[in-house]
DNA sequence: CGAGAACGATACGGACCGTTTCATTCGCGG
DNA sequence: CCGCGAATGAAACGGTCCGTATCGTTCTCG
């Protein structure tokens, strides 16, 4: 991944980039996203801090770009077992957050973002996407074998998956585990519900459960 | 709810404080966590910032009071239906993330708290265990009616329904609307792997609610 | 009406910001 | 091996906000 963030204006290219985006994973490693200054990565770098400011355009930047070269997003290889591709993406997940300070950097750069629109484009699309799409393919292979259902929601799937590990990481504090991993695949592999929307009646397959009368509600607003 | 996070130092409690708190609000609202400072607030407030400084300890603190005041923790009410049950609760959760920078600055905080573990499990206290435990009622008032699994895990339900909503808002901008709720209610309802780890089932009994990271008998105490 | 608490204004040193200037070093092509 | 342009690092700038301290004023309650 190339410096997606960075703003690249000069000519030759950054000759210090890997200093430098290695101590902003250490700073952000040991002191957590609030604490990182440019010059403190400056210095643990040791680099001026013009020499940042040079290529990266602020801290959001610099702290993205730092955070896609540790940020995995790989395919999952065809290991024909669904419940083992599962297990194999959802591990990847867990993998992204490991690091407990890593962990918050993310959310806490995506909020910080949410007023920079054009680079909370570029950081959905660089940390988001690629791994979104690289995990629905395994999805669909396993609705190909036939272990999933057709009309299987893809992303919801992924929103249930990362939103709980983000969150337990986050809000909770509660251990990112064997046993978390094991049950959110087994989620997926049993849960009729997390099915694509559809526009019309239920496709020709599944009878829905009966204690399922399929309420068509609407959304309301709930009294304080 | 009265100041969890104030330091309460002074005798005879502040005056201003719901000027400031309502000023909190409405920078948070509209500038998000990041750009949030403290004399900003004063200035909206029309308070002097010494003020605020007398009774909040830090900018955490102070938003941490101004977010608790607007957190919807309340109790189920017993409907005498499963379903509509969870449906309020899970209502409940995508409410309080209704506005966007509401909704960021909650994960922005609880990023900002890892390095101030006192405020953290302070944090964590007020936010998610009151409400989580009135969550955890409903669910086992489904338990006893038959409509949920005898061993369901509700922390991990809660972990899944909060997570999957604060994900959207946060990561993936994805709408919370009721087509979402419908659907984290369904998941609820026909999954059998939400299921508690394998201990020893207290049937009847309030279920302890794990909020601490707690790794292995390691007990943090916070000093009055 | 008086005491004490809470308040606001103001000023302070310090940390970082983001920018600019300028002399120095690097590294590639000739 | 040399030179030239790109990249660099040091320093200094005005600016914002931090968190603290001081001090005179205003509120509140007994």
């Amino acid at each position: 991944m190339a410096l997606v963030f960075s703003s690249g204006s000069p000519a030759g290219g950054p000759r210090s980039a890997p200093q430098i985006l290695g101590a902003a994973r250490e700073v952000l490693s040991a002191q957590g996203y609030a604490a990182l200054t440019i010059e403190a990565v400056a210095a643990a770098a040791g680099v001026g801090k013009s020499t940042i400011y040079r290529w990266w355009p602020s801290k959001e930047a610099l702290v993205a770009d730092a955070l896609a070269e540790i940020f995995r997003a790989e395919e999952i290889p065809d290991l024909g077992d669904t419940r083992a591709e599962l297990r194999h993406a959802v591990d990847m997940t867990i993998d992204n957050y490991a690091n407990e300070d890593m962990a918050a950097s993310l959310p806490a750069l995506a909020a910080g973002l949410l007023h920079h629109p054009e680079l909370l484009a570029r950081f959905r699309e660089s940390f988001l996407s690629r791994k979104r799409e690289n995990i629905a393919a395994a999805l669909r292979r396993g609705v190909r074998r036939g272990d999933l259902p057709d009309d299987l929601d893809t992303d919801l799937v992924q929103d249930v998956w990362a939103g709980t590990i983000v969150y337990r990481r986050l809000m909770t504090g509660a251990p990112l585990d064997a046993d978390l991993a094991e049950r959110l695949v087994r989620l997926v592999l049993h849960s009729p519900p997390l099915r694509a929307p559809r526009e019309e009646a239920a496709p020709g397959g599944a009878s829905p459960s009966r204690l399922d009368p399929a309420p068509e509600g609407k959304v309301r607003r709930s009294p304080g």
